[in-house]
DNA sequence: TTGTAAGCGTTATCAA
DNA sequence: TTGATAACGCTTACAA
């Protein structure tokens, strides 16, 4: 048989050997049901024979689906968000799609533009985890009508899937305060390059104030989101005149960094000091000392997330409620403890 | 003006609005210089004005190019390929391309499943880190012709960017040889699972031979490349006749598990026993006690293993050398010593 | 149950 | 420098 000068056999190619319209085939492909069972077991006879393959592109460009779905984290080498990418590809493949994940490094310049590029590519919706919470992406998004999900973190009016980021720290500060810590600090990246951040730290000073601990500007301490590198201000803060005892990092790489440096401080933890991460990332159990921190069930979340975005595509509306708070859970470990007296 | 029902513009109501034919938009948009520069400023204006994007789907299916490659990996939570997948993306997008990640969690069936669903959606090339070394993979896509370059270890004839495996678990035990160690065992997860472990057994075998040390059966211990858990394999190697003073780990997250596990006995890392890992993930210097390690540059072998492959989509040919191994370098930390006497 | 034919939004060839 | 028009490989009315 004469195949197309390409080197994929087409439907057509199929279609002249099965003795059957393109049509037909189309149609054996998608409604298999709707073809005579000897008509098509010819046609996938032929179809095993040459190896043939729908050509994505052509589906895409007929149907105006890609099937594929664009998700932008803050970083891939943060575990919390490789657990969730995991789930977000499991959910997704199950359900035939294919997901192109892109890593903006905490970048607002690098999120716009990889947005961009998936509308491009025309990405059916889009999962988001990205720092600006002013909402101008998911505006753009909403213009462009191409559904799209939060994931960690809520903006504009997007559905979110997230822990609640305020009461979790609230928890774990509390936590803190009945070890019977007076003196805090919190790390953390720019508020601008993480909402999270913002709202952990909203949460810390709640809970402060709520037990009249006295709260002061310098009790944050911004670290770069590339580096994480946590020396300089972990040396500033324990040279201050009112050293804290309780260090709570925004999450636990910054935590991990935090213990690092108090170490090459000569500090000891947690006798000198407690430090309390978020996320609980598979390596939190394995530092040394292990840490303490608030659990985000990540693997879990980025397949509720895909599903409510499949669900949005599969209905073309959004969800009527909000959706509930993921349960966020906190890990007692040894990298805290009661405060030096 | 009215446009196509879509709600995107396409280069027709582009071309209509600038009373010019469909094709000197695409002309404009692909060759600037072929078209004359008024009629280029008034199509950009349109184009602007409409915020008009390309579609990505049907010039894919004009020009036969996806401006896509697909890397398969272990798996996503493991930072070395976290790292790496980070490189690839960066170079990937420098040159206009897109990447499908998929974790294939060490599962040799989803690698096919996987590599399947690329060829479907007619990516460019692939970059393939898997456990087949038998290649059929590789054999499968050199049938059908797409471009392909393996990561980390190689399968097949297909260009490779790794380091040498089994010179540098060579190197490292010869490290621990020379820090007085007579007793080994190797953890690592099944070879059939990874190729990479296999290698770096086969070094560590050679090294002892090379050094009159005897070898037994034994000294390999195979871990579960799902979980990672050690505790079954440290313990009995603990409680066999000839324990040993060092363990040599098949990657850093192995080693981890494997000083958690040995910890857990009771043992002190590393007065009681040393422990060597392979990687240098970023996680290796925070762990406790830090880990002696062989390191890998994964990010740079992501762009360079991108690189090789988008050469060979631009030029339509293979490197025509073996592309020479990738320098590694053992990093001495404290997971390391001199054997208890 | 099957076939015909008109899209889908580009590129690319050829002619003007 | 530009314009007509035929691909590209599929889906989907509509007709048979």
């Amino acid at each position: 048989m004469t195949m197309s000068k390409s080197l994929q056999p087409t439907i057509r190619d199929i279609a002249r050997e099965a003795k059957v319209s393109i049509a037909t085939v189309s149609r054996f492909l998608n409604m298999p049901e709707k073809v005579r069972k000897e008509t098509g077991e010819r046609i996938q006879r032929i179809i095993d024979k040459h190896n043939y393959r729908c050509n994505f592109a052509a589906k895409a460009l007929a149907t105006q689906r890609t099937k594929t779905i664009g998700y932008i984290i803050p970083a891939v080498n943060n575990q919390i968000y490789s657990e969730c990418a995991r789930g977000v590809q499991d959910e997704a493949q199950l359900h035939g799609y294919q997901v192109f994940i892109a890593s903006a490094e905490y970048n607002r310049q690098r999120e716009k533009q990889m947005v961009e590029n998936f509308l491009e590519r025309r990405v059916d919706g889009i999962i988001l985890t990205v720092s600006d919470s002013l909402g101008d992406i998911a505006q753009k998004l909403y213009q462009e009508k191409i559904p799209a999900v939060n994931l960690f973190n809520k903006q504009g009016c997007l559905p979110c899937v997230s822990v609640d980021n305020v009461q979790a720290s609230y928890d774990a500060t509390e936590y803190l305060i009945k070890l019977g810590h007076r003196s805090f600090a919190m790390l953390g990246v720019p508020f601008t390059a993480s909402d999270r951040c913002r709202m952990r730290y909203e949460g810390f000073l709640h809970c402060l104030q709520d037990h009249d601990i006295p709260t002061h500007p310098q009790s944050f301490v911004q670290v770069s989101s590339n580096t994480l590198d946590c020396s300089e201000g972990v040396e500033k803060l324990m040279n201050s005149s009112n050293p804290p005892t309780a260090i709570f990092a925004s999450n636990d790489l910054v935590a991990i960094n935090t213990i690092s440096a108090l170490r090459r401080l000569g500090f000891e933890i947690p006798k000198d000091v407690s430090v309390i991460g978020f996320d609980d990332i598979p390596m939190a159990k394995h530092v040394w000392p292990p840490l303490t921190t608030v659990l985000q069930p990540g693997y879990r979340m980025g397949r509720q997330a895909t599903s409510v975005l499949l669900d949005i595509l599969r209905t073309g509306k959004h969800p009527e409620e909000t959706i509930p708070s993921v349960q966020h859970d906190l890990i007692i470990r040894e990298s805290s403890g009661v405060p030096p007296r």
